[in-house]
DNA sequence: CGATCACTGGGCAGTATGTATAGGGTATTA
DNA sequence: TAATACCCTATACATACTGCCCAGTGATCG
């Protein structure tokens, strides 16, 4: 099996250079893609239909900005809730539409909440909001001050290139 | 000035239906929009400029799924740091491609960094190289076991058709 | 060697896009 | 109330892209 075409669970150079392409400028269509790239359209098609088959790709979701939408604060609590309440605690967090994301973590806390709000007094009650949910035992709550480094794939997209 | 097409900083009903549906589907063009909004294709096309212009639809960037691309593992450190050095510190995270998000926030620690990994021994790696970096005093790690609510916006498109 | 696979290059019908314009509805303002 | 401004509708046209198909080629695999 050719390693330019089929790089396991990966992706190859040019995959990585069709995502950064995207990455880049993602309104361009299959066609200025290819010739961008300089291969055949075609090419480019099966590429981008692989990628989604594989799951890779998952789509061209809009990237909205939260600040701009008045969502211009950002806050982070970790939380510690009861023994096998994991479940229960995310399906209510999951009701509060502030909460944009969800992990859960080993170590000290138990899921790592992001959230945001449109100022400080809504800030606040979401937050009570997020520790008040049942079964949360303890939380520790910070606010994010900036970003320094936004969401990226960028880097990882360039060291496939290769 | 009509409620109903300002809002401040924030959107509008329209607005808000328009960005669900490519939220929802984010491969239709702008005809298609109009056609399931049921509005005219310049109104649709108005809208996405107008979005644009303000800042809250920034674009549409590829949605790459790291675990696919072989980077199934994720993690989190919160990093203590020497005062004054946020920025140094940024710029060297800024160098491991691994990093995909940093902010700094209040609270105990001062940045909370995202990170992915291939495999555990490669967690390790990326963690030493992250803990190591110079002007970090105290990190505290924990790895992401599950994502209950993965990064959404939804809700609070939801929230905004009224 | 034959089979398989990926890429190329070409073609075709259907459809979307960019852009522009005219008219109607409605709200803010003088 | 009239003037002004804004948004939406509807329509048009030329250009460009998309989805789909196919034949040919070179490389790899068994």
């Amino acid at each position: 099996m050719s390693e330019t075409t089929e790089g396991g669970p990966g992706i190859d150079d040019l995959d990585a250079r069709l995502l950064l392409l995207l990455t880049d400028e993602p309104r361009l269509g299959v066609l200025e893609c290819s010739r961008r790239l300089g291969v055949a359209r075609g090419t480019v098609q099966a590429r981008m239909d692989r990628l989604e088959r594989r799951g890779v790709l998952t789509g061209f979701p809009p990237a909205v900005d939260l600040a701009a939408m008045g969502y211009g604060l950002t806050a982070f609590a970790v939380l510690e809730i009861a023994q096998g309440k994991r479940g229960e605690v995310a399906q209510r967090l999951h009701a509060i539409p502030e909460v944009c994301e969800v992990h859960a973590t080993t170590g000290e806390g138990d899921l790592l909440v992001r959230m945001v709000a449109q100022n400080n007094a809504d800030l606040q009650r979401v937050i009570d909001r997020v520790v008040n949910v049942e079964w949360v035992r303890r939380t520790s709550t910070s606010i994010a001050l900036s970003t320094p480094i936004p969401t990226r794939v960028r880097p990882l997209l360039e060291r496939a290139v290769r």
